[in-house]
DNA sequence: CGGAATCCAGCGCGATACTG
DNA sequence: CAGTATCGCGCTGGATTCCG
């Protein structure tokens, strides 16, 4: 019990990086926390995209937050850009064999929290209303 | 290819939540995105745990950090928090099985993280370096 | 169209001090 | 031991402006 290599049953393994724990996936999960990229992704997995195309699909973001959204996951690999020299200007966005690979598992994620959605309410719920009685 | 309906091999269907967008999963990422999280998962995956032991095991973690993630993860019924009255206090915390099966996805989503580790350091530098000659 | 640059508000988080 | 309260900084992200 006191051991953290198990399988993948097991415990996740703590790890003390230097400076920033984690071992990697902290970076991974700080761009999946952020508020776009997830969405990105989503609207990626569903064919190319051009940046005015995203932007719309993506009611709210600014187009700072889309450009640097996009730029993080192409500089990740996640996601490949191409230029048209065109007037005016016209650039794709697409998902790489990496960036699918990574939606994929973000999907699962996606799938888990729809499963427990309500559960997940209903807890909440529970321990705010004990809190107010408290 | 235009529907965003399709199954587990497709695309993450993009969805427009009102002011919020992610249908649910962004709640969670906002969890699993913040800086502690994901590391007091890992401590408490490997088995119960008492505050101080908790704060001994995660390196820099302040008193209010650690209060305020267990406090989130109880509150979505990821964690236990058990009260004995003795003194001095004593509280424990542990995984709900809610809390383990999440913390299983994380799972997968750090060994993922750990395959493509070296791929991505080396997409970003090649990004990087492309940026500085341009 | 597809950005880059700048300014600014919110809040996540750390540090510190106090409590049952 | 296991918190709560308060303050302050830095960073994320929104709004706006300018550019090729």
């Amino acid at each position: 019990m006191g051991d953290r290599h198990m399988g993948v049953t097991g415990s996740l393994e703590p790890c003390a990086d230097q400076d920033y724990p984690d071992c990697g996936v902290r970076h991974l999960l700080d761009r999946l926390g952020d508020r776009w990229t997830v969405l990105v992704l989503a609207e990626l997995s569903a064919g190319t995209r051009r940046f005015r195309e995203l932007q719309r699909a993506l009611p709210g973001i600014s187009q700072r937050m889309l450009t640097l959204t996009v730029r993080r996951l192409e500089r990740d690999g996640f996601v490949e850009r191409t230029v048209y020299p065109s007037v005016p200007a016209q650039v794709t966005y697409e998902l790489t064999a990496r960036g699918g690979s990574l939606t994929r598992q973000v999907r699962h994620l996606v799938d888990w929290s729809a499963e427990h959605k309500d559960d997940l309410t209903a807890s909440r719920r529970e321990y705010d209303a004990r809190r107010r009685n408290a």
